[in-house]
DNA sequence: GGAGTATTGTACCGATTGGTACAATGTGTC
DNA sequence: GACACATTGTACCAATCGGTACAATACTCC
């Protein structure tokens, strides 16, 4: 019996691309297992609850990369633009350009939202206030900072749609390069 | 035996309902049974092809009514702004406030989007086009009109997103709100 | 090396999946 | 009423679903 020991990160970064690509109906126990190479065994030895708790579990993991890589540098950042800048960066990153999709988009969408509801709604809602203060420091009118955070989540997660809708990566750049011009940011990181 | 005889009208109407909240995934049989009150027998009798037929009939019906509601007065209006803003009026409808979803973005997220590119790619690029050339039409350059029709399709999607994540229906209308001021138009129409 | 725990493979469970077959019944037409 | 065709309910199918049980193996620490 061979040890694979998967690290808690990897194991969930493996079973998170399975509900990104299926969504949660379609993230069988078998794609999850191939995926990982894991049986069943050992994945509700890792996950008693199963399959609601693998989810619960990759929500959190990416709750806990953009708390880290996106949320914090809009909080602590002296420069508030330069936070801004970090954001657009590390979520271009994280979406790989447009390839990627966002899970917790896609779980807002049909039934699992409402397994999920206070996750779902923690992701965007921190998302758009921290983004929101932001914009605030960096001189907008508070009421005016928090129409434009709301815009700008709503425009990348748009536009994640509709470049997988088009099959072209570069709906997704050209939307990132309008929010960071209309943000105040210079064309280019 | 009753006969129900529902036009085909009502009944891709409450099938295309039972997508819409449970995904193409989640959409048992079952369900789409109980919605319609019809049996496997009169399903497959309608649709041989089964449930991949029945999402791309659908997907079809809904393009058809984007078509005549949305896309044709896009084109139609002598006026382009009264056309444009027929469309945030039948999209404000349609999608009753943000209560619903865009059953075409969402199968546009997962696998489904491999089975029904073709339509998915023809609904959201016919939007984009038509919307542009509105723009052009009411005095916008080209290239830019391209990037605002982009723009506006895909903030509507992620509006929808928000708003069902957020479960506040008025993310989605501050969104066409601000639209609609973007596009040139008066603030309520 | 032995004890105790962590991990794993396998067999199995009832329920449900999408789909098929087909006879029975409804409906419209002559 | 007789025929043709449209519609429907029911029974059935193999495959897969998420989940459980458990014995066998790996690993860790003494």
């Amino acid at each position: 019996m061979r040890r694979i020991a998967p690290d808690r990160d990897g194991l969930l970064a493996m079973i998170g691309e399975v509900f990104r690509e299926h969504g949660y109906e379609g993230a069988s126990l078998a794609l999850i297992g191939e995926a990982t190479g894991l049986g069943k065994g050992s994945l509700y030895h890792f996950f008693p609850g199963g399959k609601e708790e693998m989810a619960r579990a990759v929500i959190a993991h990416i709750n806990g990369w953009f708390e880290d890589n996106v949320f914090a540098p809009l909080r602590d950042s002296v420069d508030p633009l330069a936070g801004i800048g970090h954001m657009f960066a590390a979520t271009d990153g994280y979406f790989r350009s447009g390839r990627r999709v966002c899970l917790i988009g896609a779980f807002a969408l049909d039934d699992s939202r409402d397994l999920f509801a206070d996750q779902i709604r923690d992701y965007f809602g921190r998302w758009v206030t921290h983004l929101a203060e932001a914009l605030v420091r960096s001189g907008h009118r508070p009421d005016e900072a928090g129409e434009l955070a709301e815009e700008t989540v709503a425009a990348i997660q748009g536009a994640l749609t509709l470049a997988r809708a088009a099959n072209d990566l570069d709906v997704f750049s050209r939307a990132l390069r309008r929010l960071r011009r209309r943000l105040g940011l210079p064309a280019n990181i």
